[in-house]
DNA sequence: TTGGTAATTTTGTGATCACAAAACACCCAT
DNA sequence: ATGGGTGTTTTGTGATCACAAAATTACCAA
């Protein structure tokens, strides 16, 4: 007789796999602020009870993706404009180092790959696809910082990202753009002139400029 | 007739204690790099079931402060030297940030509590107690940061302290030091002086010289 | 209609269990 | 002694449950 059904996933963990599309959900926007979720409605969504989806939850608070409320409830976080500031600035500080380290590693290929996503961007922007929008901006920076060979500097830039994930998609859904991010554009003339000082100017006012709209 | 034991804590959930404490015990550097631990070791120490241990331990992880092998275990991390060089650069990089913004919000006060941090730092080496140390070091930091106002950038600050703690306890435990640290002196007298150039340059300096020893 | 109170539902917490896999210990054959 | 294989123990995982507290709804009186 079959006491307890057996549903242990064969490879990676059950609240790995709820984590990771939580957080790409959070990083990208898809999620409004202060959204709420609940543990059964996750554990629900994904198939697995509340223990892995309280484990994702946990994780997801930890690294600031999700505001937890004294009792103990889960919700996108709401932020305020000193918070979006300080993000912003911790932005400005950390990106344009992941930049100069990875300008001396960043070859021909690694270019035209930036340039490429880059491209991308211009039909998110014609479908108005706010989240689209955000996970090809975020993955042109992610690919140049990876070149960088700095993990845990990446690992600091991507929580921030995480951060800002739900009060980004307010921000671009509320400006109407009509062609790709300009610095985009200097990113990739510094890196193929070689030039660090322009690189790092040109990533810190990529990484500071959208964000001066959000200021409620 | 009582079914189930009623141990839900009033105040402050058990998880949050349990990981309250394994986190200070990681950042003074009081469990050794590489030491192993389990969950339902954590749970007999403080008197809970497996569930908060796991929370505890999972946060911890996802803070940098535990690693978790590829079989679920958790251990406090050893760090390769690329890694300890890249936390350093981290801290080069918040940390001289964190002080400028406090400077213009320095008054004595916060100058004599600082020196009073300091002088305590000889007690603690006299005893050779490298955890006392480390706690201690870190309060000078943090008394000086919290008045920066800035409390995204200070948490990432206390984040890779963490990471950093159990390799740090090594160091301290390695150097035979007579005084406290030469930079801190520095740090005072720039504040003192309200100087914001000089102020950065010691921060730096302080947050990069002992970790350069620890190389293996 | 409105305001407040009671009943009900929703929700997070921590304990416990069955299970699988990993780690460990033991033992024998070479 | 040593290597390999076998059995035992340790350990993490996810499901489930009872419970308390919070949130929501229902309802009634003014």
């Amino acid at each position: 007789m079959l006491i307890q059904s057996k549903a242990t996933e064969p490879t990676g963990a059950a609240h790995d796999r709820v984590y990771r599309a939580l957080r790409a959900r959070i990083m990208h926007g898809e999620i409004d602020p202060g959204q709420a979720l609940t543990l059964r409605g996750i554990g629900k969504e994904f198939g697995v009870s509340m223990t892995p989806a309280r484990e994702a939850g946990r994780r997801l608070v930890a690294e600031g993706a999700l505001f937890l409320s004294s009792s103990g409830r889960v919700s996108t976080p709401e932020l305020s404009n000193e918070r979006i500031e300080e993000l912003a600035a911790l932005r400005a500080l950390l990106e344009p180092e992941l930049a100069a380290r990875a300008l001396p590693r960043a070859h021909m290929a690694l270019i035209e790959r930036l340039e490429e996503i880059n491209n991308r961007v211009s039909g998110m922007i014609a479908r108005q696809d706010a989240s689209g929008y955000i996970r090809l901006n975020l993955e042109f920076h992610r690919t140049l910082y990876l070149r960088a060979q700095a993990p845990a500097m990446l690992a600091m830039a991507e929580t921030i990202w995480l951060q800002l994930g739900p009060t980004m998609s307010k921000l671009y859904g509320r400006l109407r753009r009509t062609e790709p991010p300009r610095n985009h554009k200097l990113i990739l003339a510094a890196l193929k002139a070689g030039d660090e000082g322009s690189l790092k100017l040109a990533v810190r006012s990529d990484a500071t400029q959208g964000l001066r709209m959000l200021k409620v």
